[in-house]
DNA sequence: TCAAAAGTGTTCAAACTACACCCATGG
DNA sequence: CCATGGGTGTAGTTTGAACACTTTTGA
């Protein structure tokens, strides 16, 4: 709507009645991309009078990650187009969604540092590198491989015998994220993730 | 209101249909504790749908740090009694209200971690030692006088020419966080607060 | 004198950094 | 053969943890 026709925004939609806030989140995430049981994280709630021109809308923002090749985002009632953007190549937004949108991204950085977040953006079995090339697009730097390697050593992974395949270089090993370790770990308070 | 009458609860009210939802954490707490200019912080947003036995509430929290002792508390309308708790002793409140506070103040010891919220909690001038109580307090450990003191040495503080009085063994120099240099620090990257 | 907390120095282990080096694969 | 990334070891530095010790005040 004007001022905003054309403008791309971050998809969202009012809750319902007698919803919770995450199955709200959930049921738009849905409606909009066809994907279930992606675990949703909360952000920021945004509340300014004037936020939105056609009256008062209190907005609660939540984040995802989910692996793109597995999503098919489907344009909604009120959206003309969906599409995936990388997050640091995202220009002007309607309403008060790029505050919204740094804000959240600001929240994942700080979870994927305290949490493990970013084994949800993986693929079930990932090379080493392909989790270091995560931390480097998220947080715009370069870091050392034998350093960042010496680092995750504490993580609980599960290192599988198989191998990547068609790469035009040393095919690397192929490890997944040992979920039941790293709960038993957290309840010993033997582990405290961090990156 | 029954089934929660007579139970304490954290303060909070409803928000203005023309009013931030920082501008209506500022007005509840001056109308509960007679305080002005404090800094409030978000922490989370509650929406399920029966957390309210009178209907749906979705209440956005906040926290604020302040000195007890600048602070009149005094019972707004429609509380009977306000009075200020050591956060570990609080027992069962109203509502979802412990959920609240646990979440709460786990984003208040995550940001003490991560910004300089230390000093809104300390008077102007403070001793080391009383920093030290301060993370003590709120992460239920000991830590060692002499790290403690070589951890925080990078800490932008002025340093005074004024002692404690008043205490029976040696007094204590007295410090100051120096807000200038800090943000200046920040500024050109030099510098990221941490605990 | 003693109790209590202030304030500092030493030592050893763990973690981080930079860098060098060899390995396996496709072309 | 080369280019590309996989994978590991070393050396030097920084940080952290544990502990001991001296100093200054009031009582």
């Amino acid at each position: 709507m004007e001022p905003y026709l054309g403008a791309w925004a971050i998809p969202g939609d009012l809750v319902y009645p007698d919803e919770d806030l995450d199955e709200a989140g959930e049921r738009i995430l849905h409606d909009l991309t066809n994907l279930d049981s992606i675990t949703l994280h909360q952000s920021q709630t945004f509340g300014k009078p004037n936020r939105h021109p056609q009256g008062r809308v209190i907005t609660c923002a939540y984040f995802a990650l989910t692996q793109i090749d597995e999503v098919n985002a489907v344009a909604s009632s009120w959206a003309n187009e969906v599409k995936w953007m990388p997050v640091h190549e995202i220009g002007k937004l309607a309403f008060d969604h790029n505050q919204i949108l740094n804000s959240t991204f600001d929240t994942l950085k700080n979870k994927l540092t305290n949490e493990p977040l970013c084994f949800d953006l993986l693929p079930e079995k990932f090379t080493l590198h392909e989790l270091q090339q995560l931390y480097e697009y998220a947080f715009e730097s370069e870091l050392n491989k034998a350093n960042f390697r010496k680092k995750i050593k504490h993580i609980p992974l599960i290192s599988h015998d198989e191998k990547q395949t068609n790469v035009k270089h040393r095919p690397a090993k192929l490890f997944s994220f040992d979920h039941k370790r790293y709960i038993d770990l957290i309840k010993k308070g033997e582990y405290s993730f961090k990156m």
